[in-house]
DNA sequence: GCTGATTTATTTGTCAGACATTTATCAAGC
DNA sequence: GCTTGATAAATGTCTGACAAATAAATCAGC
């Protein structure tokens, strides 16, 4: 009557092991945010393992952001509280990975990019705030500069459709949407934006801008929609 | 001897610095997909620390799937290419926690996964193939049988909805979306489903499914908007 | 010459013990 | 009362060693 009929297979590696058991506990909540786990001597006479095994756990624990440690006398692994930021950031990594290693298209990414945002647009008119207006603006003004380079250009455009998603007022959505606004950049850096296409794009933005700015949810959709064709056919100009 | 002025400020926690070099090493392209790093042994003098420090730097990648190891001759540490089904893991593992430990509402989790959910319904009406239809119409099939615990219910209704997201054919969308609908789960589990709720949560499931055998993106927004609407005062009853 | 078993070399996995560094706590001295 | 120093506890790091896995080289046998 043992749970060897679980698929799981058990890992040879013992400080993977360890980390998926504290990992099940805190996700269980047996652990709970800001509790302190056993020295890593206690965790090593517990599992009946060396110290170092144990610190390799710790540290694929620390690496998920599951835990923080602390040096000094009453310091430890803590159970983590997973901040948005942190959470941004592992999503933005594992967002740009998958897409570069798996040689994603560019119309895959960009699709589902215009999907999301689409989604976000209705709450972000309904909720926008001056700060996400202010820095929209902020951006397409940053985006008119002559001489700038087209990395810069993306980076700002990127910042641009942040601040669209923030503006919708749902942090789940902005966690959500950083992977796949952020893991674009990539992708876009490749294309090369002439002044013209520039100047389209720009227009679009402010278009988008105007729309929230009067709670204008199908005005909006619809520069989303155009935004979403026109960056796929600079993608093709060839296409079809 | 240009590097004694490498003043980089986190001299503290080597294993953390190694780990973020090599990141970036992979994420740049400096190290490509199936490349065999240095052996530890090499690592720890390139980086002029010790074995067990290298070690524990390789561990933090591998909690993230960005490497793999393999024991014996010619085996090492290999850039690992990112799966979609690691990545899945770890959007899901990310999300839930992010939701309980940041005690994000009901309310706002819902309204994000809907949300998403609508964004995809638009290419799943377009796409769907008969292999996404009997998957969800399976699960409705299952959550109609009586003595079905709430938990087998939930999960059902999981299993619904990615079966959706799916449904648009687009992989970036299933991985972005798995985390907001699988993360829902441990906060739909503290719901309690009556019959009659039960009735009418599967009577949407099939308009949904209805409208995309139809390919009517319409009616599948329209009951999203309803299963939205429904589950929301599901939780808070007397709300408003 | 070729096949198959054996040895060898390389590399990761694990262990033990030690020292360095950081930090909270507490006691001593002014 | 406040500062200061000693103390203890914990993580961070190092050294050296052995175990285990695995591919390549070697060698015996035909």
């Amino acid at each position: 009557m043992s749970d060897n009929s679980k698929p799981r297979p058990r890992p040879t590696d013992l400080s993977a092991a360890i980390a998926s058991d504290i990992r099940d506990a805190i996700i269980a909540g047996r652990l709970i945010v800001d509790e302190r786990l056993p020295s890593e001597a206690e965790l090593a006479a517990q599992f009946e393992v060396s110290r170092p095994t144990v610190r390799e756990a710790l540290k694929r624990l620390a690496a998920q952001s599951l835990i923080r440690t602390q040096r000094g006398a009453s310091g430890g692994a803590f159970v983590n509280r997973l901040s948005y930021e942190q959470a941004y950031g592992q999503q933005i990594t594992t967002s740009t990975l998958l897409l570069s290693m798996n040689g994603v298209s560019f119309d895959t990414a960009c699709e589902a990019r215009f999907a999301l945002e689409r989604a976000c647009a209705p709450l972000a008119a309904e909720r926008r705030q001056p700060d996400h207006l202010a820095a929209m603006q902020a951006e397409i003004t940053r985006q008119s500069a002559t001489g700038l380079s087209d990395e810069a250009f993306c980076a700002s455009d990127v910042a641009f459709h942040r601040a669209l998603v923030d503006a919708a007022g749902n942090p789940v959505l902005s966690y959500q949407l950083a992977g796949a606004v952020e893991a674009m950049q990539p992708l876009m850096n490749m294309i090369t934006y002439t002044r013209r296409s520039r100047d389209v794009i720009i227009g679009l933005h402010q278009r988008i801008v105007d729309a929230l700015e009067q709670k204008s949810p199908e005005d909006c959709d619809s520069a989303l929609v155009e935004l979403h064709s026109y960056t796929r056919d600079l993608n093709q100009p060839t296409a079809r």
